[in-house]
DNA sequence: CTGAAAGCGCTTACAG
DNA sequence: CTGAAAGCGCTTACAG
C-alpha cells in the first residue's frame, strides 16, 4: 500500500499549519481561516486524495463506529437473513461490523473489546437463551433473536407462538379440523411454535393435533411427515416449524402420491433460508420480519451510543405476518376416507 | 462501557514507568527490569484486566490485524460456505474480519480503507469476473471465486469444467448414454460447468446432451426438469449444474411418478447451501473444496502481508471432488422405452 | 537497571 | 485570523 496522504502532507502543499487543515476539513473554518487558505486546503486535500486515518480518528475521539455481531451457526447454517438485515440497517446507521463466531471462538469477544467497537449486536439463528458473556456488562449491547434471562440487555425476539398460531388458523380457516405437526426437537422456537398450533387447535375444539418431534434436517421431514401422513387417520392440514422440515414434508408427500394442496396441506414457518416459499407449490409461510427487527436492534443500540447511556433493558416482540402461498386448500370430504397411494419409492 | 485501565494505571499501581509495563507484557524485560518490579507489573496488570488497546497499538505499528471482505450476494444468497471458510482461516491467523456488500455499497470500501485494514478478500457467491476497484490498486488483496481478467490480483477458483467433467463422467460410470444438463441461464459456473459436461459426451461419442437452460430458482429447476423428462426421448441422467435446480428436478421427478434413481439418475454441482446432499435420497454432488481454498487464499494473503510484498498475482484452480450420494443407477433397459407416468398435480 | 521523550495521525482548546 | 501545544494509548530507541 503506498503510504496514503496524512493532514500533514496536506497542509505542506497548501502551505498552513495541520490544525488549519483540520478546521476546514471539519467544517469550523468559518470565521477562522481566510477563504483563500480555505481553498488552497481544499485543493490539496483533493489533490492528495486526502482522507483521516479512522485509527487515529478513534484512538482520539474513543469511537471506532465498528460493532460487534456475535453469531454462531445452527446445524451448520448461520442466520443469514437476520444478519443481512442487521447489516444493512447498520451501514445506513455508519455502522461498519465486526463478525465472530461466539461459540467456536469465544476469545474473539475480547479481541473485539481490545478493538473498542461501540456496541454489541447478538444474532442468534434461533430462539433462545442467551446469556450475556461476563466481559460485556455495562457494555451497549443489544440481542435480537434471542433474549438474556437476566436482562442484561435489551432483546428483541419474534413472536413464536403467535407465529404458531397463525399457520394453524390458516388452515383452520380453509376447513381443516385434523392438524399435524411437524416439529423440531430441540430449541425453544419449536417449543413455543408447536404451543401455538395446540393453543389453536383447544380453542377451536378440535382434536390434539398429532405430533411428530423430529430433528431439523431435510431427511428428518422426509420422514416424520411419512409417519404423519401415512398413519391410520393422517391429518389433512400439517404444519411444519422449519423450512427443512417442510421441504421434507412435500418429498415425502411426492413419494406417498398425495398432491400438495389437493391431498395434503402445508403451512411452514420461516427460518429465513427462503426455501419453503419458492417451493413448488410455493408453501404458505409465516415469515419472521427480519428487517423491522433489525431496524429497531439498531435503533435501540444506536441511541445508546449516541446518548451515551445504557437504557434499562427492554423486550421486545415482533409479529410473524402470513405470505400465502399455494400449499393450502380445503380438505378433502372426510368422509370419503382416503387412500396413499403406492407410487415411486415405498 | 466503565473506562478500561491503560499502561499508564498498571504503572502507577505497580509503582514502575509506563514503559516497564510496555517492556514486561511484550516479554522484552529479560536484563532490564528487575524480577520484584516485573512481577508487580504482572499483578497490577492482571488485577486491572488491563489488556492494550487495540486502536493505540494499530495507530503506532500501522498494522489492525484486520482484513475487508468485499462479498455480494447472488439471487438474495450470500456465499456462505465460503465466507465461513474464510472467517474460519482468518481467525486461525489471527485476524478479524469487516465484511462489506460491495454492490450495494460500493463506497464502504473506502471506509474500510480509512480504517487500515491490513489487506482485503474478494469473495464472490458464483465464479465471476471481478476488476478490482481502482482504490484498491497496490493493496494486498486476493480474490475468492473470482479473479481478475487484468490480473490486479492473485485469484483462486475451483475448476468449474472439471467438476462438470466430473458429473457428467459418474452418471457414465453407472452406464447412462442419453444425459440431460439442466443449467443455470446465467453465470460463468453454469457456462462450465455445461462445458464441462459436452466435453465428456463427446469424448465417450455419445448423442449431444439436451440441455434446458433456465433460471436459478427451485421453481426453475422444476420447470426445466419437466421439460427434460416429458419429452419423448427423455435422458436417462441429469446434471445439474445448482443445487436449487437439482431440487426443483428432484419435486419435478416425483410428479412425474418418477423414481430417483430407479427412473432418472441425478447429479448435482454444489453451491455450498447444503441443500442438495441432505435430499432424499442424498443427491451425488460435486463438491467445491471450500475449506481448502479458504486455507489457500489466507496462506497467500497473509504472506503479503507478513513479508510486506505484493507478490506477483498467481491464478490458482482447484479440484472438485464426488461426492457419491444414493442419486445415480444404472439406466433402465433402454430398449423397453419408458412411460411417464400421470400422477399428481399434471 | 530505569525513566523521560518521541512519534503514530488526528482534533480541540489555547495563546498570539 | 493563525500556529503551537496537548493529548488519545501505545512502543521503542535513547539518555542517565
Amino acid at each position: 500500500m503506498t503510504r496514503r496522504a496524512t493532514a500533514q502532507d496536506v497542509a505542506d502543499l497548501a502551505g498552513v499549519s495541520r490544525s488549519a487543515v483540520s478546521l476546514v476539513l471539519n467544517g469550523r473554518a468559518a470565521g477562522n481561516i481566510s477563504r483563500v487558505k480555505q481553498e488552497a486546503v481544499r485543493d490539496a486535500a483533493r489533490q492528495l486524495r486526502y482522507t483521516p486515518n479512522a485509527v487515529a480518528l478513534s484512538l482520539r475521539s474513543k469511537r471506532t463506529a465498528t460493532l460487534g455481531v456475535l453469531t454462531w451457526p445452527d446445524r451448520r447454517q448461520m442466520p443469514l437473513a437476520l444478519l443481512g438485515a442487521v447489516y444493512s440497517e447498520a451501514s445506513s446507521a455508519g455502522y461498519l461490523l465486526m463478525m465472530v463466531d461466539v461459540l467456536e471462538r469465544p476469545g474473539q469477544v475480547d479481541a473485539l473489546l481490545d478493538r473498542r467497537v461501540d456496541g454489541f449486536l447478538v444474532v442468534a439463528p434461533e430462539l433462545t437463551e442467551f446469556v450475556l458473556p461476563e466481559p460485556l456488562t455495562g457494555v451497549p449491547a443489544v440481542l435480537v433473536n434471542c433474549f438474556d434471562p437476566h436482562l442484561g440487555a435489551s432483546s428483541l425476539v419474534p413472536d413464536e407462538v403467535a407465529a404458531g398460531t397463525s399457520a394453524a388458523e390458516r388452515l383452520l380457516e380453509s376447513g381443516h379440523r385434523s392438524l399435524g405437526v411437524l416439529a423440531g426437537r430441540e430449541g425453544l422456537a419449536s417449543e413455543r411454535r408447536l404451543q401455538g398450533v395446540r393453543r389453536v387447535a383447544a380453542a377451536a375444539g378440535l382434536p390434539e393435533p398429532v405430533v411428530v418431534r423430529t430433528g431439523h434436517t431435510i431427511e428428518d421431514g422426509y420422514a416424520g411427515a411419512r409417519e404423519l401422513l401415512e398413519a391410520e387417520l393422517a391429518p389433512s392440514g400439517l404444519v411444519c416449524t422449519h423450512e427443512r422440515l417442510t421441504l421434507g414434508a412435500l418429498l415425502a408427500a411426492h413419494d406417498l402420491g398425495l398432491a400438495v394442496p389437493e391431498d395434503v396441506s402445508l403451512v411452514s414457518l420461516d427460518d429465513g433460508e427462503q426455501l419453503a416459499a419458492p417451493l413448488v407449490p410455493p408453501v404458505d409461510l409465516v415469515v419472521r420480519p427480519d428487517g423491522l427487527i433489525a431496524a429497531h436492534a439498531l435503533d435501540l443500540l444506536v441511541e445508546q451510543l449516541e446518548l451515551d447511556l445504557v437504557a434499562s433493558p427492554r423486550q421486545l416482540s415482533f409479529a410473524c405476518p402470513l405470505k400465502p402461498g399455494g400449499s393450502v386448500a380445503a380438505p378433502r370430504q372426510q368422509a370419503l376416507g382416503r387412500q396413499v397411494g403406492q407410487v415411486g419409492q415405498a
